[in-house]
RNA sequence: GCCCCCAUCGUCUAGAGGCCUAGGACGGCGGCCUUUCAAGCCGUAAACAUGGAUUCGAAUUCCAUUGGGGGCACCA
Protein backbone atom coordinates (compact mmCIF):
# COMPACT_ATOMS: atom_id res chain seq x y z
CA UNK A 1 0.00 0.00 0.00
CA UNK A 2 1.14 3.31 -0.95
CA UNK A 3 0.90 6.08 1.59
CA UNK A 4 -0.97 9.76 1.25
CA UNK A 5 0.48 11.63 -1.10
CA UNK A 6 1.29 14.99 0.83
CA UNK A 7 3.22 18.07 -0.61
CA UNK A 8 4.44 21.13 0.55
CA UNK A 9 5.26 24.82 -0.78
CA UNK A 10 7.91 26.14 1.25
CA UNK A 11 8.99 29.38 0.57
CA UNK A 12 10.75 32.07 2.77
CA UNK A 13 8.79 34.90 3.30
CA UNK A 14 11.17 37.56 1.58
CA UNK A 15 9.00 39.66 -0.73
CA UNK A 16 5.90 39.24 -3.08
CA UNK A 17 5.94 35.69 -4.61
CA UNK A 18 6.50 35.89 -8.55
CA UNK A 19 4.68 33.83 -11.41
CA UNK A 20 7.43 31.51 -10.65
CA UNK A 21 7.09 31.11 -7.01
CA UNK A 22 3.68 30.23 -7.55
CA UNK A 23 3.63 27.98 -10.48
CA UNK A 24 5.31 25.61 -8.07
CA UNK A 25 2.54 26.16 -5.32
CA UNK A 26 0.35 25.37 -8.09
CA UNK A 27 1.62 21.83 -9.61
CA UNK A 28 2.05 20.86 -5.75
CA UNK A 29 -0.99 21.64 -5.18
CA UNK A 30 -3.05 20.36 -8.33
CA UNK A 31 -0.72 17.48 -7.51
CA UNK A 32 -2.19 17.10 -3.87
CA UNK A 33 -5.87 17.22 -5.13
CA UNK A 34 -4.97 15.36 -7.93
CA UNK A 35 -4.22 12.53 -5.93
CA UNK A 36 -6.54 13.07 -2.99
CA UNK A 37 -3.45 13.82 -1.01
CA UNK A 38 -2.51 17.13 1.31
CA UNK A 39 -1.45 20.27 0.53
CA UNK A 40 0.80 22.02 3.09
CA UNK A 41 2.15 25.41 3.45
CA UNK A 42 5.31 25.65 5.53
CA UNK A 43 7.32 29.15 6.19
CA UNK A 44 11.27 28.77 5.67
CA UNK A 45 12.02 31.85 8.29
CA UNK A 46 15.49 30.85 9.37
CA UNK A 47 16.85 33.44 7.39
CA UNK A 48 16.47 36.42 9.67
CA UNK A 49 18.80 38.87 7.56
CA UNK A 50 16.35 38.32 4.44
CA UNK A 51 12.76 38.34 6.14
CA UNK A 52 10.69 40.71 4.93
CA UNK A 53 7.54 42.71 6.73
CA UNK A 54 4.34 41.67 5.06
CA UNK A 55 5.96 38.66 2.70
CA UNK A 56 3.86 36.18 4.63
CA UNK A 57 0.59 38.05 3.95
CA UNK A 58 1.96 38.73 0.23
CA UNK A 59 2.29 34.23 0.37
CA UNK A 60 -0.86 33.37 1.70
CA UNK A 61 -3.08 36.66 -0.19
CA UNK A 62 -1.11 34.94 -3.96
CA UNK A 63 -2.30 31.13 -3.22
CA UNK A 64 -5.89 32.45 -2.25
CA UNK A 65 -6.36 35.03 -4.79
CA UNK A 66 -5.66 31.87 -7.20
CA UNK A 67 -7.79 29.30 -5.06
CA UNK A 68 -4.91 27.35 -3.59
CA UNK A 69 -6.27 26.14 -0.48
CA UNK A 70 -4.03 24.62 2.41
CA UNK A 71 -4.74 21.43 4.24
CA UNK A 72 -2.07 22.37 6.64
CA UNK A 73 0.06 25.56 7.56
CA UNK A 74 0.93 29.00 9.63
CA UNK A 75 -2.81 29.49 10.06
CA UNK A 76 -4.91 26.72 9.87
CA UNK A 77 -2.39 24.10 11.71
CA UNK A 78 -2.52 20.53 11.44
CA UNK A 79 -0.49 17.84 13.08
CA UNK A 80 2.36 18.22 12.19
CA UNK A 81 3.02 21.69 13.00
CA UNK A 82 4.62 24.14 13.95
CA UNK A 83 4.55 25.41 9.84
CA UNK A 84 7.12 28.35 10.88
CA UNK A 85 10.81 26.91 10.75
CA UNK A 86 12.01 29.68 13.03
CA UNK A 87 10.10 28.24 15.54
CA UNK A 88 11.07 23.99 15.21
CA UNK A 89 15.17 25.10 15.86
CA UNK A 90 14.81 22.53 18.42
CA UNK A 91 14.85 19.98 15.69
CA UNK A 92 17.35 21.07 13.64
CA UNK A 93 19.82 21.02 16.10
CA UNK A 94 18.67 18.13 18.26
CA UNK A 95 19.32 16.41 14.37
CA UNK A 96 22.71 18.35 13.98
CA UNK A 97 24.38 17.31 17.28
CA UNK A 98 22.60 13.82 17.04
CA UNK A 99 24.68 14.09 13.25
CA UNK A 100 28.08 15.40 15.21
CA UNK A 101 27.31 12.19 17.86
CA UNK A 102 27.36 9.91 14.95
CA UNK A 103 30.53 10.98 13.30
CA UNK A 104 28.83 12.28 9.92
CA UNK A 105 29.41 16.09 11.60
CA UNK A 106 31.59 18.35 12.81
CA UNK A 107 31.58 22.12 14.74
CA UNK A 108 34.26 24.63 12.62
CA UNK A 109 35.32 27.31 13.65
CA UNK A 110 36.32 29.48 11.29
CA UNK A 111 36.05 33.09 10.73
CA UNK A 112 33.57 34.21 8.20
CA UNK A 113 36.79 36.19 7.38
CA UNK A 114 39.05 33.09 6.65
CA UNK A 115 36.67 31.70 4.24
CA UNK A 116 35.99 34.79 2.67
CA UNK A 117 39.65 35.00 1.68
CA UNK A 118 39.67 31.38 0.93
CA UNK A 119 36.68 31.43 -1.28
CA UNK A 120 38.96 34.80 -3.38
CA UNK A 121 41.40 32.58 -3.49
CA UNK A 122 39.72 30.17 -5.29
CA UNK A 123 38.52 32.37 -6.83
CA UNK A 124 41.42 33.77 -8.50
CA UNK A 125 42.61 30.39 -9.14
CA UNK A 126 39.46 29.55 -11.21
CA UNK A 127 39.33 26.63 -8.87
CA UNK A 128 35.99 26.74 -6.82
CA UNK A 129 36.10 23.90 -4.88
CA UNK A 130 34.17 24.95 -1.45
CA UNK A 131 35.54 24.57 2.29
CA UNK A 132 38.84 23.02 2.36
CA UNK A 133 37.67 21.39 6.06
CA UNK A 134 40.21 22.32 8.08
CA UNK A 135 38.12 21.70 11.16
CA UNK A 136 37.29 18.31 10.08
CA UNK A 137 40.17 16.75 12.19
CA UNK A 138 40.79 18.93 15.01
CA UNK A 139 42.09 17.30 18.22
CA UNK A 140 39.92 18.07 21.30
CA UNK A 141 42.51 20.07 22.54
CA UNK A 142 42.22 22.03 19.82
CA UNK A 143 38.57 22.38 19.82
CA UNK A 144 38.63 23.18 23.67
CA UNK A 145 40.67 25.74 23.03
CA UNK A 146 38.82 27.19 20.24
CA UNK A 147 35.70 27.13 22.87
CA UNK A 148 37.70 28.74 25.36
CA UNK A 149 38.12 31.24 22.98
CA UNK A 150 34.74 32.16 22.34
CA UNK A 151 33.77 30.68 18.93
CA UNK A 152 30.53 30.19 18.20
CA UNK A 153 31.09 27.37 15.86
CA UNK A 154 29.11 26.44 13.64
CA UNK A 155 28.05 22.55 12.21
CA UNK A 156 29.39 21.46 8.69
CA UNK A 157 28.29 18.14 6.95
CA UNK A 158 31.20 15.07 7.01
CA UNK A 159 30.65 14.92 3.14
CA UNK A 160 32.16 11.18 1.61
CA UNK A 161 35.12 11.57 -0.28
CA UNK A 162 34.80 8.89 -2.56
CA UNK A 163 31.75 7.29 -4.48
CA UNK A 164 28.78 9.42 -5.85
CA UNK A 165 25.70 9.78 -5.16
CA UNK A 166 22.19 9.47 -7.43
CA UNK A 167 18.44 9.77 -7.42
CA UNK A 168 15.98 9.24 -9.69
CA UNK A 169 13.98 12.72 -10.25
CA UNK A 170 10.40 12.62 -11.69
CA UNK A 171 10.69 15.10 -14.66
CA UNK A 172 14.76 14.78 -15.00
CA UNK A 173 15.15 11.00 -14.29
CA UNK A 174 18.55 9.82 -13.42
CA UNK A 175 20.97 12.52 -12.42
CA UNK A 176 24.32 11.51 -10.69
CA UNK A 177 26.76 12.88 -8.65
CA UNK A 178 30.12 12.68 -7.86
CA UNK A 179 30.93 12.93 -4.10
CA UNK A 180 34.46 15.00 -4.20
CA UNK A 181 32.64 17.56 -6.12
CA UNK A 182 30.91 18.50 -2.91
CA UNK A 183 32.22 19.98 0.06
CA UNK A 184 31.63 20.13 3.89
CA UNK A 185 28.66 22.16 4.03
CA UNK A 186 26.83 23.84 7.04
CA UNK A 187 23.77 22.72 8.59
CA UNK A 188 23.70 24.98 11.27
CA UNK A 189 24.68 28.35 11.28
CA UNK A 190 26.92 29.96 14.53
CA UNK A 191 23.47 31.37 15.74
CA UNK A 192 21.62 28.40 16.02
CA UNK A 193 19.64 28.46 12.84
CA UNK A 194 19.47 26.33 10.54
CA UNK A 195 20.72 26.42 6.78
CA UNK A 196 17.63 25.38 4.11
CA UNK A 197 19.70 21.74 3.04
CA UNK A 198 19.58 20.65 6.77
CA UNK A 199 15.96 22.61 8.06
CA UNK A 200 14.07 20.90 4.50
CA UNK A 201 15.41 17.27 5.13
CA UNK A 202 14.46 17.41 9.03
CA UNK A 203 10.49 18.86 8.03
CA UNK A 204 10.55 16.92 5.27
CA UNK A 205 10.43 13.75 7.17
CA UNK A 206 8.79 15.20 10.23
CA UNK A 207 6.05 16.20 8.59
CA UNK A 208 5.78 12.93 6.18
CA UNK A 209 6.55 15.10 2.80
CA UNK A 210 6.10 12.02 0.09
CA UNK A 211 6.98 14.35 -2.92
CA UNK A 212 9.27 17.37 -3.22
CA UNK A 213 8.24 19.46 -5.96
CA UNK A 214 10.42 22.74 -6.34
CA UNK A 215 12.50 24.40 -9.52
CA UNK A 216 15.28 22.70 -11.15
CA UNK A 217 17.61 25.06 -9.84
CA UNK A 218 17.61 22.71 -6.38
CA UNK A 219 18.72 19.23 -8.51
CA UNK A 220 22.13 20.33 -7.56
CA UNK A 221 21.65 20.42 -3.97
CA UNK A 222 19.85 17.33 -4.14
CA UNK A 223 23.15 14.82 -2.99
CA UNK A 224 23.20 17.27 -0.13
CA UNK A 225 19.74 16.26 1.19
CA UNK A 226 20.76 12.52 0.46
CA UNK A 227 23.39 12.58 2.04
CA UNK A 228 21.96 14.03 5.67
CA UNK A 229 18.53 11.74 4.78
CA UNK A 230 21.26 8.52 4.99
CA UNK A 231 23.05 9.91 8.04
CA UNK A 232 20.03 10.01 9.76
CA UNK A 233 18.48 7.14 8.41
CA UNK A 234 15.76 8.53 7.20
CA UNK A 235 13.73 7.61 3.87
CA UNK A 236 14.34 10.66 1.17
CA UNK A 237 10.92 11.72 -0.95
CA UNK A 238 10.37 11.68 -4.41
CA UNK A 239 11.78 14.33 -6.37
CA UNK A 240 10.19 16.75 -8.95
CA UNK A 241 12.27 19.13 -10.19
CA UNK A 242 10.75 21.16 -12.89
CA UNK A 243 12.11 24.03 -15.46
CA UNK A 244 12.27 27.66 -14.62
CA UNK A 245 10.53 30.46 -16.26
CA UNK A 246 12.69 32.59 -17.61
CA UNK A 247 12.78 36.48 -18.73
CA UNK A 248 13.01 37.94 -21.73
CA UNK A 249 17.14 37.47 -21.46
CA UNK A 250 16.60 33.81 -20.91
CA UNK A 251 17.44 33.97 -17.47
CA UNK A 252 15.78 32.61 -14.65
CA UNK A 253 12.95 35.01 -13.54
CA UNK A 254 13.48 37.20 -10.85
CA UNK A 255 12.52 40.86 -9.71
CA UNK A 256 14.66 42.38 -11.86
CA UNK A 257 12.54 41.13 -15.13
CA UNK A 258 9.81 43.83 -14.21
CA UNK A 259 6.35 43.98 -12.66
CA UNK A 260 6.31 39.94 -12.47
CA UNK A 261 4.62 39.52 -9.02
CA UNK A 262 1.27 37.50 -9.27
CA UNK A 263 -0.68 40.05 -7.39
CA UNK A 264 0.37 42.77 -9.75
CA UNK A 265 -1.15 40.16 -12.27
CA UNK A 266 -3.98 40.36 -10.33
CA UNK A 267 -3.60 44.22 -10.13
CA UNK A 268 -3.69 45.41 -13.69
CA UNK A 269 -6.53 42.90 -14.30
CA UNK A 270 -5.98 39.55 -14.83
CA UNK A 271 -8.54 37.09 -13.77
CA UNK A 272 -7.72 34.22 -11.44
CA UNK A 273 -9.01 31.58 -13.77
CA UNK A 274 -6.27 32.90 -16.16
CA UNK A 275 -3.55 32.86 -14.33
CA UNK A 276 -4.47 29.72 -12.90
CA UNK A 277 -4.72 28.14 -16.93
CA UNK A 278 -2.14 30.26 -18.15
CA UNK A 279 0.56 28.99 -15.59
CA UNK A 280 -0.03 25.08 -15.47
CA UNK A 281 0.06 26.00 -19.52
CA UNK A 282 3.91 26.69 -18.94
CA UNK A 283 5.49 23.34 -18.61
CA UNK A 284 3.09 21.23 -18.48
CA UNK A 285 0.24 20.18 -21.45
CA UNK A 286 -2.64 17.97 -21.75
CA UNK A 287 -2.40 17.13 -25.10
CA UNK A 288 -1.80 18.47 -28.93
CA UNK A 289 -4.06 21.22 -28.94
CA UNK A 290 -6.59 21.44 -25.67
CA UNK A 291 -5.57 25.15 -24.02
CA UNK A 292 -8.52 26.60 -22.27
CA UNK A 293 -9.66 24.26 -19.62
CA UNK A 294 -11.18 24.70 -15.74
CA UNK A 295 -9.42 24.18 -13.08
CA UNK A 296 -11.07 21.23 -12.70
CA UNK A 297 -10.14 19.65 -15.84
CA UNK A 298 -6.59 20.43 -15.11
CA UNK A 299 -6.46 19.25 -11.64
CA UNK A 300 -8.49 15.78 -13.02
CA UNK A 301 -6.22 15.18 -15.96
CA UNK A 302 -2.80 16.46 -14.38
CA UNK A 303 0.30 14.24 -14.54
CA UNK A 304 4.20 14.33 -14.17
CA UNK A 305 5.05 12.96 -16.98
CA UNK A 306 3.04 15.44 -19.20
CA UNK A 307 5.56 18.05 -17.45
CA UNK A 308 8.24 19.16 -19.48
CA UNK A 309 12.07 19.94 -18.96
CA UNK A 310 12.44 23.33 -20.50
CA UNK A 311 12.42 26.71 -19.32
CA UNK A 312 9.81 28.65 -20.83
CA UNK A 313 9.78 32.02 -21.20
CA UNK A 314 6.22 33.91 -19.69
CA UNK A 315 4.30 35.38 -22.82
CA UNK A 316 1.77 38.34 -21.72
CA UNK A 317 1.01 38.63 -25.80
CA UNK A 318 -0.99 35.24 -25.41
CA UNK A 319 -1.79 35.69 -21.37
CA UNK A 320 -3.83 39.04 -22.80
CA UNK A 321 -5.38 37.01 -25.53
CA UNK A 322 -6.23 34.12 -23.10
CA UNK A 323 -7.86 36.99 -20.36
CA UNK A 324 -9.82 38.16 -22.99
CA UNK A 325 -10.96 34.77 -23.30
CA UNK A 326 -12.03 34.25 -20.02
CA UNK A 327 -13.36 37.87 -20.35
CA UNK A 328 -15.70 37.13 -22.93
CA UNK A 329 -16.80 34.10 -20.82
CA UNK A 330 -18.15 35.94 -17.95
CA UNK A 331 -21.96 37.33 -17.30
CA UNK A 332 -23.14 40.49 -18.14
CA UNK A 333 -23.36 40.78 -14.24
CA UNK A 334 -20.46 38.81 -13.22
CA UNK A 335 -18.36 41.28 -15.75
CA UNK A 336 -19.82 43.94 -13.76
CA UNK A 337 -19.00 43.49 -10.31
CA UNK A 338 -15.38 42.84 -11.46
CA UNK A 339 -15.29 45.84 -13.58
CA UNK A 340 -16.35 48.51 -10.69
CA UNK A 341 -13.04 48.51 -8.26
CA UNK A 342 -11.75 48.81 -11.53
CA UNK A 343 -13.27 51.81 -12.58
CA UNK A 344 -13.85 53.36 -9.97
CA UNK A 345 -9.81 53.06 -9.33
CA UNK A 346 -8.61 54.21 -12.73
CA UNK A 347 -11.74 56.44 -14.33
CA UNK A 348 -10.88 60.47 -14.10
CA UNK A 349 -11.52 61.69 -10.33
CA UNK A 350 -13.46 63.95 -11.64
CA UNK A 351 -16.26 61.31 -12.48
CA UNK A 352 -19.23 61.35 -9.39
CA UNK A 353 -19.05 58.44 -7.17
CA UNK A 354 -20.07 56.24 -6.51
CA UNK A 355 -20.30 54.89 -10.31
CA UNK A 356 -23.91 53.53 -11.12
CA UNK A 357 -24.04 50.02 -11.41
CA UNK A 358 -27.29 49.66 -13.75
CA UNK A 359 -25.73 52.02 -16.02
CA UNK A 360 -21.70 49.86 -16.20
CA UNK A 361 -24.12 46.98 -17.00
CA UNK A 362 -25.49 48.98 -20.08
CA UNK A 363 -21.55 49.46 -21.11
CA UNK A 364 -20.74 46.06 -20.60
CA UNK A 365 -21.62 44.77 -23.03
CA UNK A 366 -20.82 46.85 -25.07
CA UNK A 367 -16.78 46.84 -24.07
CA UNK A 368 -16.72 43.12 -23.33
CA UNK A 369 -14.76 41.84 -26.39
CA UNK A 370 -12.86 45.10 -26.63
CA UNK A 371 -10.73 44.57 -23.39
CA UNK A 372 -8.29 42.12 -22.48
CA UNK A 373 -7.90 43.24 -18.84
CA UNK A 374 -10.27 44.64 -16.53
CA UNK A 375 -8.25 47.67 -15.48
CA UNK A 376 -8.50 48.30 -19.72
CA UNK A 377 -12.12 49.29 -19.26
CA UNK A 378 -11.28 52.34 -17.76
CA UNK A 379 -9.47 53.89 -20.57
CA UNK A 380 -11.72 52.65 -23.31
CA UNK A 381 -14.90 53.36 -22.01
CA UNK A 382 -14.25 56.84 -20.10
CA UNK A 383 -16.42 59.00 -22.67
CA UNK A 384 -19.09 56.93 -21.40
CA UNK A 385 -18.79 58.88 -17.97
CA UNK A 386 -17.41 61.95 -18.41
CA UNK A 387 -19.36 65.34 -18.55
CA UNK A 388 -17.32 67.50 -20.98
CA UNK A 389 -15.67 65.74 -24.27
CA UNK A 390 -12.57 67.34 -25.99
CA UNK A 391 -13.67 66.93 -29.78
CA UNK A 392 -10.57 66.62 -32.16
CA UNK A 393 -12.00 68.92 -34.74
CA UNK A 394 -9.90 67.55 -37.48
CA UNK A 395 -11.18 63.70 -36.34
CA UNK A 396 -14.79 65.17 -36.66
CA UNK A 397 -14.24 65.89 -40.59
CA UNK A 398 -13.69 62.41 -42.14
CA UNK A 399 -11.26 61.92 -44.39
CA UNK A 400 -13.57 61.81 -47.29
CA UNK A 401 -15.52 64.70 -46.09
CA UNK A 402 -15.28 68.65 -46.47
CA UNK A 403 -16.15 70.70 -43.24
CA UNK A 404 -19.12 71.95 -44.38
CA UNK A 405 -20.57 68.90 -44.89
CA UNK A 406 -19.69 67.47 -41.97
CA UNK A 407 -21.00 70.63 -40.16
CA UNK A 408 -24.40 70.14 -42.12
CA UNK A 409 -24.61 66.58 -41.46
CA UNK A 410 -24.16 67.45 -37.21
CA UNK A 411 -26.92 69.74 -38.06
CA UNK A 412 -29.39 67.70 -39.47
CA UNK A 413 -28.25 64.86 -37.30
CA UNK A 414 -29.37 67.09 -34.45
CA UNK A 415 -32.32 68.23 -35.56
CA UNK A 416 -33.86 64.75 -36.35
CA UNK A 417 -32.41 63.14 -33.08
CA UNK A 418 -34.15 65.54 -30.82
CA UNK A 419 -37.65 64.31 -31.96
CA UNK A 420 -36.98 60.70 -32.29
CA UNK A 421 -39.25 59.16 -28.73
CA UNK A 422 -37.35 56.31 -27.99
CA UNK A 423 -33.66 56.89 -28.60
CA UNK A 424 -32.97 53.07 -28.70
CA UNK A 425 -30.56 50.90 -31.06
CA UNK A 426 -33.50 50.34 -33.85
CA UNK A 427 -35.24 53.52 -33.77
CA UNK A 428 -31.64 55.54 -34.31
CA UNK A 429 -30.48 53.32 -37.06
CA UNK A 430 -33.96 53.56 -38.82
CA UNK A 431 -33.39 57.29 -38.35
CA UNK A 432 -29.77 57.73 -39.32
CA UNK A 433 -29.54 55.93 -42.57
CA UNK A 434 -32.16 57.43 -44.37
CA UNK A 435 -30.10 60.47 -43.15
CA UNK A 436 -27.39 59.89 -45.06
CA UNK A 437 -29.55 59.36 -48.07
CA UNK A 438 -31.13 62.53 -47.59
CA UNK A 439 -27.85 64.53 -47.50
CA UNK A 440 -26.48 62.75 -50.17
CA UNK A 441 -23.20 60.80 -48.18
CA UNK A 442 -22.69 57.62 -47.48
CA UNK A 443 -23.87 55.67 -44.25
CA UNK A 444 -20.37 55.18 -43.02
CA UNK A 445 -19.30 58.93 -43.34
CA UNK A 446 -22.72 59.82 -41.18
CA UNK A 447 -21.61 57.67 -38.97
CA UNK A 448 -18.20 58.11 -38.65
CA UNK A 449 -18.98 61.91 -38.21
CA UNK A 450 -21.69 61.77 -35.11
CA UNK A 451 -19.57 58.91 -33.47
CA UNK A 452 -16.90 61.67 -32.80
CA UNK A 453 -19.20 63.89 -31.96
CA UNK A 454 -20.51 61.57 -29.39
CA UNK A 455 -17.43 60.12 -28.22
CA UNK A 456 -14.28 62.23 -29.60
CA UNK A 457 -13.60 58.91 -30.81
CA UNK A 458 -12.89 57.54 -33.71
CA UNK A 459 -12.69 54.02 -32.64
CA UNK A 460 -16.03 52.90 -30.65
CA UNK A 461 -18.17 50.18 -29.80
CA UNK A 462 -21.22 50.30 -32.24
CA UNK A 463 -22.46 54.22 -32.94
CA UNK A 464 -26.21 52.78 -32.41
CA UNK A 465 -25.61 51.00 -28.92
CA UNK A 466 -23.57 53.76 -28.47
CA UNK A 467 -25.70 56.43 -28.44
CA UNK A 468 -28.63 54.54 -27.07
CA UNK A 469 -26.54 53.84 -23.75
CA UNK A 470 -25.66 57.33 -23.41
CA UNK A 471 -29.13 58.66 -23.94
CA UNK A 472 -30.45 61.20 -26.17
CA UNK A 473 -30.19 64.35 -23.82
CA UNK A 474 -26.11 63.55 -23.50
CA UNK A 475 -25.99 62.92 -27.22
CA UNK A 476 -27.70 65.74 -28.51
CA UNK A 477 -25.65 67.81 -26.05
CA UNK A 478 -22.16 66.35 -27.39
CA UNK A 479 -23.36 67.11 -30.90
CA UNK A 480 -23.94 70.77 -30.22
CA UNK A 481 -20.73 70.84 -28.53
CA UNK A 482 -18.84 69.53 -31.74
CA UNK A 483 -21.03 71.89 -34.15
CA UNK A 484 -19.71 75.00 -32.43
CA UNK A 485 -16.23 73.05 -32.07
CA UNK A 486 -16.13 73.46 -36.14
CA UNK A 487 -17.79 76.44 -36.53
CA UNK A 488 -15.11 77.48 -34.29
CA UNK A 489 -12.42 76.10 -36.02
CA UNK A 490 -13.55 77.18 -39.19
CA UNK A 491 -13.62 80.83 -38.71
C1' G B 1 37.86 26.40 -13.16
C1' C B 2 34.70 22.14 -11.50
C1' C B 3 29.67 19.96 -11.24
C1' C B 4 24.51 19.52 -12.88
C1' C B 5 20.46 20.47 -16.29
C1' C B 6 18.38 21.84 -21.00
C1' A B 7 18.00 22.26 -26.71
C1' U B 8 11.09 21.44 -32.16
C1' C B 9 8.13 27.70 -35.68
C1' G B 10 9.50 34.74 -32.86
C1' U B 11 6.79 32.63 -28.17
C1' C B 12 4.13 28.42 -25.38
C1' U B 13 3.99 23.55 -26.94
C1' A B 14 2.45 18.21 -29.46
C1' G B 15 5.71 14.49 -30.90
C1' A B 16 8.13 8.61 -26.42
C1' G B 17 11.75 4.83 -34.46
C1' G B 18 7.88 4.48 -39.57
C1' C B 19 1.01 7.86 -38.39
C1' C B 20 5.90 13.90 -39.60
C1' U B 21 6.19 16.54 -46.98
C1' A B 22 6.48 17.85 -38.03
C1' G B 23 0.31 19.07 -35.38
C1' G B 24 -2.09 23.04 -32.13
C1' A B 25 -2.09 27.96 -29.80
C1' C B 26 -0.41 33.21 -29.23
C1' G B 27 1.75 36.82 -32.17
C1' G B 28 2.61 38.25 -37.71
C1' C B 29 0.59 38.56 -42.62
C1' G B 30 -3.80 38.11 -46.12
C1' G B 31 -9.02 37.66 -46.56
C1' C B 32 -14.32 37.32 -45.03
C1' C B 33 -17.92 39.78 -41.89
C1' U B 34 -18.74 45.06 -40.96
C1' U B 35 -20.88 52.06 -39.55
C1' U B 36 -15.25 52.51 -36.76
C1' C B 37 -12.53 49.37 -33.31
C1' A B 38 -12.84 44.72 -31.58
C1' A B 39 -14.73 39.79 -31.44
C1' G B 40 -15.62 35.75 -34.78
C1' C B 41 -14.47 32.81 -39.14
C1' C B 42 -11.12 31.26 -43.20
C1' G B 43 -6.29 31.08 -45.18
C1' U B 44 -0.85 31.80 -45.04
C1' A B 45 4.43 32.27 -43.75
C1' A B 46 7.32 30.26 -39.83
C1' A B 47 10.95 25.16 -36.31
C1' C B 48 13.42 19.57 -35.40
C1' A B 49 21.18 23.82 -33.09
C1' U B 50 25.58 21.12 -35.58
C1' G B 51 28.47 16.65 -36.56
C1' G B 52 28.97 11.62 -36.08
C1' A B 53 26.94 6.63 -34.66
C1' U B 54 22.92 2.78 -34.27
C1' U B 55 18.88 1.23 -37.65
C1' C B 56 15.85 -0.95 -43.57
C1' G B 57 14.14 3.80 -41.38
C1' A B 58 15.46 8.98 -36.56
C1' A B 59 12.68 15.24 -34.27
C1' U B 60 12.39 10.75 -31.53
C1' U B 61 18.22 6.17 -29.25
C1' C B 62 23.71 6.87 -28.25
C1' C B 63 28.29 9.98 -28.42
C1' A B 64 30.61 14.50 -29.31
C1' U B 65 30.44 19.79 -30.42
C1' U B 66 28.06 24.37 -29.97
C1' G B 67 24.66 27.34 -27.46
C1' G B 68 21.74 28.56 -23.10
C1' G B 69 20.59 28.05 -17.88
C1' G B 70 21.73 26.72 -12.83
C1' G B 71 25.03 25.43 -8.67
C1' C B 72 29.94 25.68 -6.12
C1' A B 73 27.29 31.12 0.95
C1' C B 74 26.97 30.85 8.50
C1' C B 75 20.64 32.65 1.23
C1' A B 76 16.71 30.03 0.28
Amino acid sequence: MTEPVRVRFAPSPTGKPHVGNIRTAMYDWIFARHTGGKFILRIEDTDVARKKEGALEAIMESLKWLGLDWDEGPDVGGDYGPYFQSQRLELYKAAAERLVAQGDAYYCYCSPERLEALRKEQEARKQLSGYDRSCRNLSPQERAAKEAAGIRPVVRFKTPEQGQTSFHDLIYGDVVFENNTLDDFVMLKSDGYPVYHLASVVDDHAMKITHVIRDEGWISSVPRHLLIYKALGYEPPQYVHHPVIVGADRAKLSKRHGAVSLLDFRDIGYLPETMFNFLTLIGWSLDDKTEIMTREQIVKNFSIERMGKTGAFFNTDKLDWMNGVYIRGLTVEDLSDKLLPFLDKYLPPEIKRPLDVNYVKQIVPLIRERINTLKDAAAYADFFFVDKLEHDASKLVDKKMDAETALTALKSAEETLSSLENFDRDELENTLRPLADDLGIKAGQLFSVLRVATTARDATPPLFETMAVLGKERCLKRIKAAISRLNNHRD
